[in-house]
DNA sequence: GGATGTGAATGTCTTCACAGCT
DNA sequence: AGCTGTGAAGACATTCACATCC
């Protein structure tokens, strides 16, 4: 498959966002041109992303919206469930492990892990924090897709070493560390400060 | 000034992070080539990004990490503290206010506001949460630059309206909704489902 | 008629490669 | 000699504009 720009991607992501809108509002189809003002972009754009992956609409009608529903979420590999963990509990895994979008969108949060007594056995609504270092011995038992990396900055390179090779092939990481893996896996970085700094230079520069 | 690609912005965050790394242990000198390695990018591209805002290398041996460090702070606006308020305080807004990183980088969170009762009045760490009824008179009083929006989605554009409103000029968006806001405010997404999805995608195609 | 799908044109970002300084 | 700074080339992404089909 030829390869994909992440802002095509991302781009398809918000698409799905606004047609499932449009679906539990009973639209029964759509235009271009209607799901770029929704998305803040271009019919043009609209239809060169769906255009990497086919042909999805009608000429003169538009998208048919519960078919266009079903093209992308099969594009972004969201027909099925993604069994995801957790490490760290502090305040953003907490409340990442309990954020309720992840479980609508199928990531189930199957663990959180901690590697603090004090916080291993507390129970965030039926969800117990466990002990980190029954991590491999977890994942080996019941395999796991996503990682979701939210210790402190010194632990994450060790826990990512450890996920991968207790065979996790995608991690979002909230640490503010770069981590090294091996090709074959998957990182996402989110971090907090540098979209404030992206903010500051904003309202610097005007 | 010439307008600066998003992505180069990202980057000298990123090389900032490094060099203050560097910085503290001790190193007085970096080539562009040994950056880049750090960062998962090329030397011509370090280079590239700086000089769109001036020369601050030597040639024949590289850039001084302290002055480095001072121009990419002034840069992005880095040289002043921001003044940031969280609206929503549920499990994201918690975190987020309570986020250590925002302060060690000069962003100081001066409030949260929640619209529930309940919440009103808890105490994090000496931060009490306000009601949201009186954010208008409280941003009147002491002005605010970046508005951190946290509340459930249902109330996002509400709660964006009354802040740009009341004069701000930044919001950072964890809320899954697409505001709308006047040219001069800046908005950016985070949008933790989508980061998700991202991964989902790239797991699906390989 | 109306909206898609898509080559071609344009615009933007990255990489190359080397002249120019230290 | 070594490494920066930067035009020029190349790769990539977006926009245009129109033939095509419903």
């Amino acid at each position: 498959m030829r390869k994909i720009a992440e802002s095509t991607v991302r781009r398809l992501s918000l698409y799905l966002r606004f047609l499932e809108e449009f679906q539990s509002q009973g639209i029964a189809t759509i235009s271009s041109e209607a799901l770029a003002t929704r998305g803040g972009t271009t019919s043009a754009q609209v239809r060169k992303d769906l255009s990497f992956f086919g042909s999805f609409g009608k000429r003169g009608l538009g998208y048919s919206v519960p078919e266009l529903v079903g093209k992308l979420r099969d594009i972004l590999g969201l027909k099925r469930t993604y069994q995801v963990v957790v490490v760290g509990a502090g305040k953003i895994g907490s409340a990442l492990a309990q954020y309720p979008g992840f479980g609508q969108r199928g990531f189930h949060v199957a663990a959180v892990y901690d590697a603090d007594p004090k916080k291993v056995g507390a129970d965030w609504n039926g969800l117990v924090v466990q002990d980190v270092q029954h991590l491999e011995q977890d994942l080996a038992r019941a395999p796991v897709d996503i990682a979701i990396l939210a210790t402190p900055a010194a632990a994450a390179a060790q826990v990512s070493d450890r996920l991968v090779q207790a065979g996790i092939r995608a991690i979002l990481n909230f640490a503010p560390v770069q981590l090294e893996v091996p090709a074959h896996v998957v990182v996402k970085n989110v971090n907090m400060a540098m979209e404030l700094e992206a903010l500051s230079y904003a309202l610097r520069n005007r």
